[in-house]
DNA sequence: CGGGCTTTTGACGCCGCTCAAAGATAGTGG
DNA sequence: CCACTATCTTTGAGCGGCGTCAAAAGCCCG
């Protein structure tokens, strides 16, 4: 874990017309006048690997879209416990309209860019331009879908079937076309993983080294790994033939 | 388990304006003009306890409010699993704006009776009112929150734990004023609500045994019961103070 | 009264957690 | 550039909570 400093630094401005996310974020459906009223509340922040975003229950100044890396949300129990309850990937959003705080935290698990709003004229924009509060609500809708696929694995995977349901997850995401052994890289720790699965840092840390032996896996390093047998890795998720699309 | 029949019965005719959910369903925020509207598409539709609502994977004719009984949702796996993903109350919706299909069963835990509207117009409305799409991204952002908490009950939570946040549930669900020990009656079978818990029903049945032993509940049937020690399941729950709040 | 559910309870075993220690890697400062 | 330190990861040993299997008891409805 780092050291969480308040080092937020501003990115240079980007028109939105050339942002990388443009078509799959909040904005994705505004037309150009929309965009105009956007850019004028829009400010671009950047976040170290490990920093905290967003503390649970801290006033929300911003709402945001992740332009580029990964943040995690989650929530901790009283005696220390922690689940993960979100994964944020570019184009992802974060905030809750019509609340002001959060109730989870919000971590750089990568160094993180994020396109940042000002709440309260975020939300009057919400009321006024129906295109964006459409595409809140089928962002919204596929992140439910997802966290029901995740409570499935929550609730009723085994620590083999969840790691292999993980790893697919990720292998489906980074494989934009071309396909192939490539290699991934982990973009979590094993203890952070583990936060993800419900599991343990051993346990996660076991069942790579199962997956290692029976040749499912290789490493190269702890965190750059290829899958060398797809079949059994779609086979140990517990899932249909597909594999069980989570988030 | 019941047979599922098609016996879908039509509700009499009742007016927006004396619905029972008018104020917190999708329809909540509309004015006189868009009620008509939804008016012209609406029909009732009940269900016995028991009855499948919705098959996974079936054309979706309606999206509804439900306006009386409990429904669940639910995922199964290939050999048999199965996870409840979400608990339907009075004003939840269901249906998913864009899609014609749903990925997971819709079941009647209790005879149930739906405020249906049809799919193709709905969401035809739902492009032109921005009041209907406003106030669903507020219902699926209450429903994200909701699955966040179930996330870290079924990913952290003990047996024990998980059946104290689920009684707190109900009880602040039904709770709806008046103090005191009023008598709670459980909406759904051990099995079910194992299957929310992502538990085994004898383990369920185990911790309710418990319970009893403990002087925290007192049943007086096996569906009826009181809380006698509100504090010690509040102790159980393993969250703060307050009780986390599920759904 | 009898048959089918639902629920309870017991016995037992295993998966994953806990505790512990050593190994690998990266970052820091001399 | 290397030693030192902090962090992350791996691996082992042991145990306990919860799942599995089994049987009996309670309840509803015909």
């Amino acid at each position: 874990m780092q050291i969480n400093r308040m080092s937020v630094q501003l990115t240079e401005r980007m028109k939105c017309s050339e942002c990388p996310i443009r078509h799959r974020a909040v904005c994705a459906r505004c037309d150009d006048t929309e965009l105009e009223r956007l850019e004028k509340i829009k400010s671009y922040r950047s976040f170290r690997a490990g920093e905290t975003i967003i503390w649970r229950g801290d006033d929300l100044h911003h709402v945001s879209s992740v332009v580029s890396g990964i943040a995690t949300l989650s929530k901790t129990l009283d005696d220390g416990r922690v689940q993960m309850v979100g994964l944020l990937l570019p184009s992802d959003f974060i905030g809750h309209p019509g609340r002001k705080t959060l109730d989870f935290d919000v971590t750089a698990a990568t160094d993180v860019v994020l396109c940042s709003f000002e709440r309260k004229p975020f939300e009057k924009l919400l009321v006024e331009t129906p295109h964006i509060s459409q595409r809140l609500v089928e962002m919204a809708m596929d992140e439910l879908d997802a966290a029901r696929d995740w409570m499935v694995l929550l609730g009723r995977k085994t620590a083999r079937e969840k790691l292999a349901s993980f790893i697919q997850m990720l292998v489906q995401r980074s494989h934009i076309e071309g396909s192939g052994m490539q290699e991934m890289t982990l973009p979590l720790t094993r203890e952070e993983i583990a936060s993800y699965l419900g599991l343990t840092l051993e346990t996660v840390s076991r069942q790579f080294s199962q997956f290692r032996k029976e040749g499912i896996l290789s490493f190269t390093d702890r965190r750059r790994f290829t899958v060398a047998d797809h079949a059994a890795l779609l086979e140990a998720t517990g899932d249909d033939a597909d594999g069980g699309v989570i988030i």
